[in-house]
DNA sequence: AATCGCTGCAACCGCCTTTGG
DNA sequence: ACCAAAGGCGGTTGCAGCGAT
């Protein structure tokens, strides 16, 4: 006997979701939240199986998703991800603020697999492919330096199965004053909140060196002090960056079009109605009002991407100092 | 213009994990 | 502790779109 299927499907409609079927679910969930997918489909009015309206939801219909290719950033991190924890697309995920893992596990099999064979680097493993199999002959013009560049930077993916936590951190810290460009890309894409209106704190605003912490191998007399006066500067940080969140938010609430606000191009006017404002309106109020923590980030949107970012790094590296 | 092959992505399938009685 | 239901996850598939011929 076989794992009963998680609904009778007979009479269900399967394939591509129409506009009115994505209007009736989004309406649904902003009214109700997420509860007991398998009743969702029936309260809302739909012909689908529960797990058919989750998997729609959380990959395409959900506020906060980004739209788009994955930037540079992005990609590396995912790559790093990756050689630490393998095919677990949905942690992998939950390192990228606004990303599914379908969405990057997609992106890894179309995108970054080929970039890492083309450069003569095992996906699988992340070490170098055997020099039979014919070599990237234009390795060294290769178009992708940077991705080359985090694998260099990634030595310990050869050396020991067992990753220190700060690479990550470090590759992505990097990574991140490299790419601050991909992150106003983002951001140019909001139309109502121009960038220079959002209260932006940039890493060398707020981030202490923190270096001490993940490279030093020795310890010394000042080191108490430093991690107390790092551990003073990261709660400012964390202080200061959620203050840049509730003025941003302010900013937005204030806005009657949140279409654009949260995610541009994802609606459009056959979803976005007054009644589907008004949802989103009175969710988005509720949630902030009771949670004002990096998970905000996954209503608010994309703007929230970088601030959360910056918050998940702050708060790892809090992790680290206490 | 028609056909073919390739690519990328949304959606599905089935197994595993978690949760609640 | 056990079991069933529901949710979560990763692998796979189907198809639309696109470029090459």
């Amino acid at each position: 006997m076989g794992r009963q299927p998680c609904c009778d499907k007979v009479g269900l409609k399967q394939g591509p979701w129409s506009a009115d079927e994505d209007k009736k679910l989004v309406n649904f969930i902003l009214t109700n939240g997420q509860c007991c997918w398998r009743a969702v489909p029936k309260l809302a009015g739909l012909l689908r199986c529960g797990k058919s309206c989750r998997l729609r939801w959380t990959n395409y219909l959900r506020p906060d998703l980004k739209r788009g290719l994955l930037s540079e950033y992005e990609e590396k991190m995912v790559i790093d991800l990756h050689a630490k924890l393998g095919n677990r697309w949905s942690k992998i995920a939950s390192n990228l603020p606004g990303r599914t893992d379908n969405e990057i596990k997609n992106h890894w099999n179309t995108h970054i697999k080929k970039k890492l064979k083309k450069m003569g680097i095992d996906p699988v493993t992340h070490k170098p492919l055997p020099p039979t199999t014919t070599p990237p002959t234009d390795q060294e013009s290769s178009p992708q330096p940077v991705l080359a560049q985090v694998v260099e930077e990634t030595p310990h993916l050869e050396k020991t199965d067992v990753v220190p936590k700060p690479v990550i951190n470090e590759v992505a810290k990097d990574a991140q004053q490299d790419d601050d460009q991909q992150l106003d890309f983002c951001m140019d894409d909001i139309p109502l909140i121009e960038p220079h209106e959002i209260p932006l704190l940039t890493d060398s605003d707020i981030l202490p060196p923190l270096t001490s912490s993940s490279s030093s191998s020795s310890s010394n007399s000042s080191n108490h002090e430093t991690l107390a006066c790092n551990q003073n500067l990261v709660h400012e940080d964390l202080d200061q960056s959620l203050t840049s969140i509730d003025q941003w938010c302010s900013s937005a609430f204030n806005s009657t079009n949140y279409s654009n606000v949260i995610n541009p191009g994802l609606w459009d006017n056959d979803v976005v109605d007054d009644e589907f404002i008004a949802n989103l309106n009175m969710l988005l109020n509720d949630e902030y009002e009771t949670n004002t923590s990096i998970e905000s980030d996954t209503t608010f949107g994309p703007h929230l991407t970088h601030y959360s970012t910056m918050l998940m790094n702050e708060e790892w590296k809090l992790e680290q100092l206490l």
